[in-house]
DNA sequence: TATTATACCAGACAAATGTCTGGTATAATG
DNA sequence: CATTATACCAGACATTTGTCTGGTATAATA
């Protein structure tokens, strides 16, 4: 019995399936046929069918809960920075803080962990809380959150996680008659030219998150 | 035959689950199985019974991919703000603009999703992509995204998206002589007095997100 | 009115997946 | 050395779950 006008059912399907998917619970495709209370599952299946035909959700096929949104919905040629093509949300440590020696020494300083989307291993990506102001006019204020991808080197202009002697610091990377400087952006501050064997760069900031609202609010 | 020294195969394949767990997609017993080598499936199944009885694996039995970490990984006793004590991460929906009218008028201009973990449901969250840099005062710079909670109403010193007329923005909300104001954090802008009948409350910014690097490098 | 598409149902198969029974070999322990 | 725990294997069963075949009834359309 064709009961339902036409695209009605679909459209609330849709939005059930973006409701799970939203929260990272995909469901089966007799989670959905019970939530609507059809009596066949073949009713569901050709309703995701279409769903996935329409380029509404993407599916991979004989997969246990296998249906995705499309990373990007319409509106091509706008390369939208840090999040169009890229996997599943992982899981990126945030250290309170970075001790000299190795970044993998500062585990103590593990302050929890931020979800990030990138193609980036999980593993080369780390997150630091930032302490001072000296970034101001880059926009990365006291208690920002950097994320940054490990790497030895920089190129002039990146912005940066530093170690410079035991101080862990976040400045703009520079390369001025063949020496390192890094600036801060906050005329308060002078620009640090360090001796090389007291530098190690830890990694180049990707992302920058601040925090509005606490735990509570 | 008792292979390798005990304990170390358990440690192994948690840290397997924690990596799988924390990038949210959680294995199969048999994914882990290949993972590791095993030819049966019964050892898996003995040593996540066992993390399980150790309390390092939550489990709801007989569920495809049922098991998910305990709380949350981090230290405890150090109330960070924002991702601390939250749920998993959700993939909140980012608005390239926003169109006059009610918010879920604007799905045109969808850019994308990010991750976002919150205690607030996921349905009450969206993301908008920032124009100019009348925030820039309060490190809120051209091309961020905000990440907003729906509400109607703010209170003063909050930052909130608004609606003034047919244009949206993001201010700092103030009160002033009974009257709301829409602040700017920067010189060169003048504070909004809209029309209480012009301006709705779209909703409070809980986040800001920048992100220094394109799809490429 | 005839045709076609849509919305739905019935029943079944096969693969994926969690779990069970009954083992063996090595290591730790008394 | 005897006992016990640990690590592992073999094979099987039952659910869960995606998919398929073959239908019916209503609505849209020519």
């Amino acid at each position: 019995m064709g009961r339902t006008p036409p695209g009605q059912t679909r459209e609330k399907i849709f939005r059930f399936m973006e409701k799970r998917l939203l929260s990272g619970q995909p469901p089966t495709v007799r989670e959905v046929q019970e939530a609507f209370g059809f009596k066949a599952v073949q009713t569901v299946a050709e309703h995701l069918k279409a769903l996935v035909a329409e380029g509404r959700l993407l599916h991979k096929k004989a997969k246990a809960r296998g249906f995705r949104l499309p990373g990007r919905v319409g509106v091509p040629g706008k390369p939208v920075s840090g999040f169009s093509a890229l996997g599943p949300p992982v899981l990126v440590p945030v250290l309170g803080r970075v001790q000299a020696g190795a970044l993998d020494l500062a585990v103590e300083d593990l302050e929890g962990y931020i979800p990030i989307q990138s193609h980036h291993a999980p593993d080369e990506l780390f997150g630091l809380r930032v302490r001072g102001d000296s970034m101001q006019g880059a926009g990365i204020l006291p208690d920002d959150v950097v994320v940054a991808r490990r790497q030895q080197s920089a190129e002039g202009g990146d912005i940066v996680v530093a170690l410079v002697g035991d101080e862990a610091t976040v400045k703009r990377f520079k390369i001025r008659r063949g020496r390192v400087e890094l600036h801060p952006e906050n005329p308060a501050f002078e620009p640090i030219v360090p001796d090389p064997r007291d530098l190690s760069i830890l990694g180049k900031v990707i992302e920058v998150r601040r925090f509005l609202e606490g735990l509570f609010s």
